[in-house]
DNA sequence: GCCGTTTTCGGCCCGACTGTTTTCAGTCG
């Protein structure tokens, strides 16, 4: 039992004694070990082996004793126990807008509602409003919630969000009694899934902007109204929240609305130290009941930059606000040098009309060059990837003589000659290493049989990494976003063999995909192992999905001496020991 | 259930909004 699957455990112990009506403190204590779990770069096992779990915050002594037993028998008696004294049809039913475990658990033992159709039914039939604490409005809005949860999934990519928010601001920006308006939330932390959208504006009447933003075409439905707050719902699915403060308390509102909850929840502890509490309003002093909430601001700041510093800490890129070590590290002046968009010199991994491309080599090329980019990598699939256009040997060969071509009349650029080769089933490669010699890099990648068990699946990526012509390896986690879950694969492994054969790991930007996970960025640079963007791009408007990329290489800490297409052409070439 | 430079007990981040109530509980972030 991995890590992961121990995380998940935890968490839903969390979630189940919520169900319960525990002791809340004793459901976060879970929550917070799940999170924790999820984290650590090393095995839980080793980890309790060795003993150096009694380092690991958030894991006391009860915790450890139940992931002796998790991880030694693979169960754990406390919680088999507590799945089977509630129906599982319960944790679906927190997914519903305005539906906690609280209420949950009123309707599971008042009216036996036991899943989210029995609790539709209910709902119908009238059955809520009479319940003490419920009323006609819960009532609709659980059915509402219902339909909205049928009807959207309750996440969205990064991309899709980010282009919603932006349209937003910017029409928002004009009104004249804007002030300042900032996107905040997950949005601006550059997570690749997206909850909503925070947007936080200062201005010295909230009426105004509030109603400008309701009357905007996007919105659909406005979820909630208040003095400060404005929650709304897009046309497209997507939640979005309106907050408006003062000037004087914007940077705190900024800080506060951007998170991430974790991060917020450190900094809060922090502020105490200095005899400070912190809310979205400001500092004010500890203890002190009456000058907190809206009173007076303690401690003014101009910029979140100044709340960082008041804490004795360095400016924290919003990117980096996961409770990740950010703050250890801003308060020992080791915060990283993240990578920059402007960072990027070119970059591997894209198709053109020889396998499943839409646009030729010499347009792809040109694209690349109106970047201000000094080389492209292509990558076609290989010939068992039938379905995407795979090519043989002649039309590799082919197309690696229309690259040379189209080099002799370049510039300061270079077409790079790679292959996305397939690792098949066994772990072999789809092309002989005759053919894979004659490229300037080799992406292997997995494509077919995402069904095979997790060892087996990493076996196979390892074998197949392991090639001497292989330079990187493609789709490391083979996730869809939204779309399909990521195929088996011990990650932590894959990372460490690529460490040990000097192989440089992928992050897909592709804007479906955004893989490697973050977390996993911030671990392959603790192991040593290089990092490459790529859009896997299939026409000339998707190569700038890289920099979706560089989204996620930043939350992952990564610098630009981390990531190989940030080096020039020359430094490339010289790398990848081409002349 | 975790944690401790006020340490083995008594805290554990905090406020807005909604809908239920008539002062508050639940949910959310």
């Amino acid at each position: 039992m991995d890590n992961k699957q121990i995380a998940e455990i935890l968490e839903e112990i969390g979630t189940l004694l919520e169900l319960k009506g525990e002791n809340p403190f004793k459901c976060r204590a879970y929550h917070n070990a799940s999170r924790v779990v999820a984290a650590l770069t090393t095995e839980l096992k080793v980890l309790i082996e060795s003993g150096e779990i009694k380092k690991v915050k958030g894991i006391g002594e009860g915790l450890t004793e139940k992931l002796k037993e998790l991880i030694t028998t693979g169960k754990l008696k406390y919680y088999e126990e507590l799945k089977n004294s509630l129906p599982s049809g319960l944790l679906d039913m927190l997914r519903i807008p305005g539906l906690g475990p609280k209420r949950i658990k009123v309707l599971y033992d008042k009216l036996n509602i036991t899943s989210i159709e029995k609790l539709k039914e209910a709902a119908e039939k009238k059955q809520l409003e009479k319940l003490e604490g419920f009323g006609e409005k819960i009532e609709v809005n659980i059915l509402k919630g219902i339909e909205q949860l049928k009807k959207h999934a309750d996440k969205f990519l990064y991309p899709v969000a980010k282009e919603s928010a932006d349209k937003i601001i910017s029409e928002l920006k004009n009104l004249k009694s804007v002030i300042q308006i900032e996107l905040a939330g997950s949005l601006r932390r550059k997570k690749e899934i997206i909850g909503d959208i925070d947007i936080l504006v200062s201005a010295k009447d909230a009426t105004k902007i509030m109603d400008a933003f309701v009357k905007h075409p996007d919105v659909a439905e406005v979820a909630a109204k208040g003095e400060t707050k404005l929650s709304v719902i897009l046309k497209n699915g997507i939640h979005c929240d309106l907050r408006v403060v003062s000037e004087a308390e914007f940077p705190f509102a900024l800080a506060y609305f951007t998170g991430s909850k974790e991060h917020n929840v450190e900094m809060r502890s922090l502020s105490k130290k200095f005899g400070l509490s912190l809310n979205e309003y400001g500092f004010s002093e500890l203890g002190a009941e009456e000058t907190r909430g809206k009173a007076k601001q303690k401690i003014k700041c101009k910029t979140e930059s100044e709340i960082y510093k008041t804490l004795g800490l360095e400016f924290v890129l919003p990117e980096l606000r996961e409770n990740f070590g950010e703050l250890e590290a801003a308060a020992n002046n080791k915060l990283p040098n993240l990578i920059e968009e402007k960072d990027i010199r070119g970059t591997f991994h894209c198709h053109t009309k020889y396998s499943d491309g839409f646009n030729t080599l010499a347009e792809m090329a040109e694209a690349s060059q109106k970047l201000g980019w000094e080389y492209l990598g292509i990558a076609e699939h290989s010939k068992s990837a039938a379905y995407a256009g795979g090519l043989d040997e002649s039309k590799v060969k082919h197309q690696l003589k229309e690259i040379d071509d189209l080099n002799k009349s370049y510039k300061n650029f270079r077409i790079l000659k790679g292959i996305e080769v397939d690792i098949l089933p066994d772990g072999s490669l789809d092309f002989s290493d005759k053919i894979l010699e004659l490229f300037d890099f080799v992406i292997c990648a997995i494509h077919t049989k995402f069904n095979m068990p997790e060892k087996d699946m990493t076996k196979r990526i390892i074998k197949g990494m392991k090639n001497k012509y292989v330079t990187m390896l493609a789709h490391p986690t083979g996730r869809l976003l939204l779309e399909r879950e990521p195929y088996p694969v011990n990650m932590l492994e894959i990372i460490k063999a690529a460490s040990d054969f000097g192989k440089v790991v992928e992050i897909n930007a592709h804007p479906l995909r955004l893989d490697l996970d973050w977390r996993l960025c911030k671990f392959a640079k603790e192991t040593g192992v290089k990092i490459a963007i790529n859009p896997d791009a299939h026409n000339i408007n998707s190569l700038t999905d890289v920099f979706y990329g560089v989204g996620i290489a930043r939350k992952g800490w990564l610098e630009k001496s981390d990531v190989i297409n940030t080096g020039t052409l020359k430094e490339i070439t010289k790398y990848l020991n081409i002349n």
